[in-house]
DNA sequence: CTGAAAGCGCTTACAG
DNA sequence: CTGAAAGCGCTTACAG
């Protein structure tokens, strides 16, 4: 079955039918310039006869404009940036910007290549969680070709852009101070940490220590939060409850899960620190059958569909993901229509701490912690116990 | 701080740094055409002194192509088209072509915008998922216009175009089978079912009736599938336990589970049609504090991340959902290529029943059905009774 | 192999 | 308001 292509009408085809000149017919079609009416009316109806549709590429090449946004995302399967994709489009389309939409995988090379493509195709403006908060001279030069950017989830010191984030070392530190509160004092952390970087986690360990939120990834933000929280409660960091995947990888999580849950002297809460860790790390409690949250409370960045679904439900820190899309969207088009005077500035959104049931006051642990898999959620509860009044760990 | 806007170069700039021609330029830069080695070397040097990037729009207005695959996801927010995405992506790149995605929302309206959109940045095919199996007449006119359509996730028998499926009835037909092997003989289904189409139903509740796939939405091809199951079965379908939330929404989905459980006579499983069916009445059911299996037999289609972090882990119907979407982009670009001189086929992927703690042998309820929410998974689990040998209902 | 010219389908000054 | 012409930045026949 052969379809007859028949070829598009083009403005010429328009303007002949209509019996005017094309400078005429693209007047009275695209909306600038003037015509009188009558020659209006003549081109429509010539235009719906032909089933004429501008070619918008031609426009561009014209005009310079492509009323594309272009977006980098990091993992455009996470719900995190599916949600925030969906803010971005949403803001966009109303403006009347398409959206193009790119994956780094969290690859440097990767971003490069995406960005370039982006530019290639002539976007007026791209939005970019970057992959390296240090790496991003491909941004610069974008910028410096006339093509605004806009930093999402992730800002850098190496780049005079606008930015749309959350303070991770703030949501962080009040989490785990929460944590704190609550009597722990073993928590964990599993976070990607793709750079080992523990020189500089030795300066961090340094209470005074004034560290820009520019040189530091969301993972790296959220342990700074997780450390100072620690100080301020004057409770130890123990080296061996920070765990580094060095990826966004569900199942380096589950393993760092694991292995700091076999420790002699196991955490007795354990902090989250986005999505991917999250489940990966979940798996693990789950299937080592710890009962959440009588031996180990609980708490996770980012909201989910499922945090609510499971046996206790999780507290979350939830991030205005949407809104975060849609704020980093309006930012651009405000640049890309040139109407802001003013310099690139960060903006910082806030997050909710939603407590749920995986987080309860830290209980002693009379007896081994390991409990045999996929009894779960079906003994009953620990008796809760106030926390202990020293901060002195559990002994071995 | 303003950034020096500097123009940037073209192929003449190039072309005259390097002494030669612009056609000669572009040939050595693009691949096309011949040149001599010494020219080719000149223009790669002065390209890359003057930070050279060819204008891809530019070309494309005069060769025709874009290298770029138009998609229309109904949910881009949703794990099954985010990971089918990847797919498409994934192969897309491979093959050179970049993507633009757009989403309809299921709504008849968006698609057909976002269509008009991707035919006016002369996207070189299209992949979507229609809204309306029935209404496709702007995707015809797409391929009449010379830009091949591969449908993905349905088909339609108004449509002559290659499309990516699962089996809907087949894998419905599966799974309520099994859960009518385990004695179940009240199932209770959640499905979108936008259209109401009950003198449909009718004709579906004839045995012989030859429905053909493409007049069917996923969620009527799973219902039918749920109505056959029942009828080779000899077991009743009850008309209560057919829930029907009219869109693909999470709240509706809680509600109309929240409904049938209410029931006198409560379901003693459940078919859960799609992630978002899943979600929505997972939370009632947890809500509710039946208490899984014992109480009521889950099973879901489609596999998520956390169907295996709850407790009991879901059984679930998992489709391929990253292959279907690197299939689609497959066949699309072989179309685009005119690789192909065979008519358009439809692709049907197989599903595969992942059986986990979410379903089992169905038991007699002695007593009321509802518990007090929250003491869900507390409880000690019920003893597991063989399925009852009569098909009597349990008594109210 | 190479270049001058035409052309893709639009929009934009520029006269009238 | 209207049209003839030039131009956006490429690629493509067409001669040489």
């Amino acid at each position: 079955m052969t379809v007859s292509r028949q070829r598009r009408a083009t403005l010429p085809d328009v303007a002949a039918l209509a019996g005017v000149s094309t400078a005429a017919a693209g007047r009275a079609l695209g909306g600038y310039g003037s015509v009188s009416e009558e020659v209006r009316q003549r081109v429509l109806n010539a235009a719906e006869q032909l089933n004429y549709r501008a070619n918008r590429l031609a426009a561009s090449v014209r005009t310079g404009r492509t009323d594309t946004i272009g977006v980098v995302c990091a993992d455009i399967e996470s719900p995190f940036f599916a949600r925030a994709l969906r803010g971005i489009s949403d803001v966009a389309h109303k403006h009347g910007f398409s959206t193009l939409v790119t994956n780094s995988d969290e690859d440097l090379t990767s971003e490069r290549n995406a960005v370039q493509l982006l530019l290639d195709k002539q976007v007026d403006g791209i939005i970019c969680a970057p992959a390296d908060v240090q790496q991003v001279a491909h941004l610069a030069q974008a910028q410096g070709a006339g093509t605004p950017v806009v930093l999402f989830d992730r800002m850098s010191d190496h780049l005079d852009a606008d930015a749309v984030i959350v303070d991770g070392v703030k949501a962080a530190y009040q989490a785990v101070s929460r944590l704190i509160a609550l009597g722990h004092e073993r928590i964990a952390i599993v976070a990607e940490l793709r750079q080992p970087r523990e020189q500089d986690w030795a300066r961090f360990l340094t209470p005074a220590a004034d560290v820009s939120p520019g040189v530091l990834s969301p993972s790296e933000a959220r342990l700074l939060g997780y450390l100072r929280a620690h100080w301020d409660a004057g409770v130890p960091v123990r080296r061996e409850l920070v765990r580094r995947t060095g990826a966004y990888d569900v199942g380096a999580a589950y393993r760092q899960m694991k292995r700091v849950l076999a420790l002699k002297h196991p955490p007795t809460a354990v902090f989250l620190v986005d999505n991917l860790m999250t489940v990966g790390s979940y798996r693990a409690i789950r299937d080592s059958g710890i009962s959440v949250p009588e031996r180990l409370s609980v708490l996770a960045f980012d909201d989910l569909d499922w945090t609510v679904l499971v046996s206790p439900a999780l507290s979350v820190i939830a991030q205005p993901v949407y809104e975060m899309g849609a704020e980093a969207a309006r930012q651009l088009i405000a640049r890309i229509r040139g109407g802001r005077e003013d310099g690139p500035g960060t903006t910082v959104m806030d997050v909710t701490l939603i407590e749920r049931e995986s987080t309860a006051p830290v209980v002693r642990a009379p007896g081994p912690v390991l409990a045999p898999a996929r009894a779960h959620g079906r003994r009953p509860p620990a008796a809760r116990v106030a926390p202990s009044p020293s901060g002195a760990s559990p002994g071995g």
